[in-house]
DNA sequence: GGAAAACTTGCACGTTCGGAAAAAAGACGT
DNA sequence: ACGTCTTTTTTCCGAACGTGCAAGTTTTCC
């Protein structure tokens, strides 16, 4: 991972990772609103200006790491298999992403932070959406169609990326008591199928949940 | 439509419209960066403060004509009657959605400021995300889901969503000779259709649209 | 070892944001 | 029509934010 990077890089990255945890940590201790970007430099013994030059605000450092993240989901993705089918290669690379590395809490806390809080959420959806456009090269690519002519590289890439959103969404609430690799099995199955109608009444869909694999 | 409203909500009305007005037409001829709220303001002569009193920043006021439009798309929802099929309800409402009462130039022009402004960008996506979350509300209604226990509302209102943002965004390039409805047609029927593989290569998938209907 | 490049830092300036209270305008009862 | 109450607009103002610049420090490369 570190591997032919200069000192000078890694200590970049390392001062980066560091920033965004600590931001990401006191946003779950004591919210978002009263966090202030001098405390996050504070905590990681930079000054605030640094901070600056790395974020332009506490937002967009809360949810770096998911973004980044996503930016990984991205790039996984162009390493499949050109001759993979491509929802194959879109739940090869999705459902790993599942696992944020977060504690199954904390990230429950942050969903409803990011859900809340206006900033936060104009952030994480522009990530989404950042990541959609990329997605939507590499499907053109693979499937042999154009961004710019046909909508369904488009409509593929964005689908992937509500399967993930939708999925976290409900999961976070913890109404269901099922995995977040189960539901996201499921909504990628639903999606694959056109959405049909659920016969009426689900009741108890959550019922031991299929297995995902 | 101003009916029994008092003097006072009418003026009210009048200013929040005319300012996204000014907002608006004001960002299409200069530009975003360089437009500040004072000038918005001027413009429909209050004071700089009023302008905050309606909307937090300048970027909210540009696209709160969009975000309106958004509304009144979940209200329509939800005066569709109880026992229409939901995938017809949502062709309903969205389909006239696509008039947005702009010229085209205009429209695809403030796409292309969304699409690169990323303040705008972010506001425009919130926006979007809010209509998926009433709309997530009405579709389990309407077809015997919960949104906390079932992922399908949630799936069916944002795949809505996407299918409105893809068609968007391709019909703003240009680069294909179509009709946004047309565009949209297509893109609800491979989403209801679970996105399958295009044959190959499409090649001129662009050559006369197929009838949607 | 030393020059060049990159990163950090403090300072300063203009802008933005939002609260508080006065002034203006509408609503309402008599 | 008048006075009073409520709501909106406005002015004033301080705190926070974002950014450019130049000096100081660290890393890189020759």
């Amino acid at each position: 991972m570190t591997d032919d990077l200069g000192l000078r890089e890694r200590k970049k990255l390392a001062t980066r990772q560091a920033l965004c945890d600590a931001a990401l940590k006191l946003a779950l201790a004591e919210g978002v609103t009263t966090l202030t970007p001098e405390r996050i430099a504070e905590k990681v013994h930079v000054s605030p200006r640094t901070f600056r030059n790395y974020f332009s605000s506490k937002e967009e450092a809360i949810v770096a790491g998911l973004q980044d993240r996503a930016q990984q989901v991205a790039e996984n993705l162009r390493r499949r298999p050109a001759d993979e089918p491509i929802w194959e290669s879109l739940r090869a690379v999705l459902v790993p992403s599942l696992d944020t590395g977060m504690p199954g809490p904390d990230l429950r806390h942050l969903l409803g932070l990011i859900r809340c809080h206006h900033a936060l959420l104009a952030e994480h959806l522009t990530s989404f959406e950042a990541l959609s456009r990329q997605m939507a090269e590499v499907i053109a690519e693979r499937t042999g169609t154009d961004v710019n002519r046909d909508i369904y590289p488009r409509l593929l890439a964005d689908v992937s990326g509500i399967a993930l959103k939708a999925s976290l969404g409900l999961w976070a609430t913890g109404t269901t008591g099922r995995g977040l690799g189960d539901i996201f099995g499921e909504a990628l199955d639903l999606l694959s199928r056109g959405l049909p109608r659920p016969a009426v009444a689900p009741e108890h869909s959550a019922d031991t949940g299929p297995p995902a694999t």
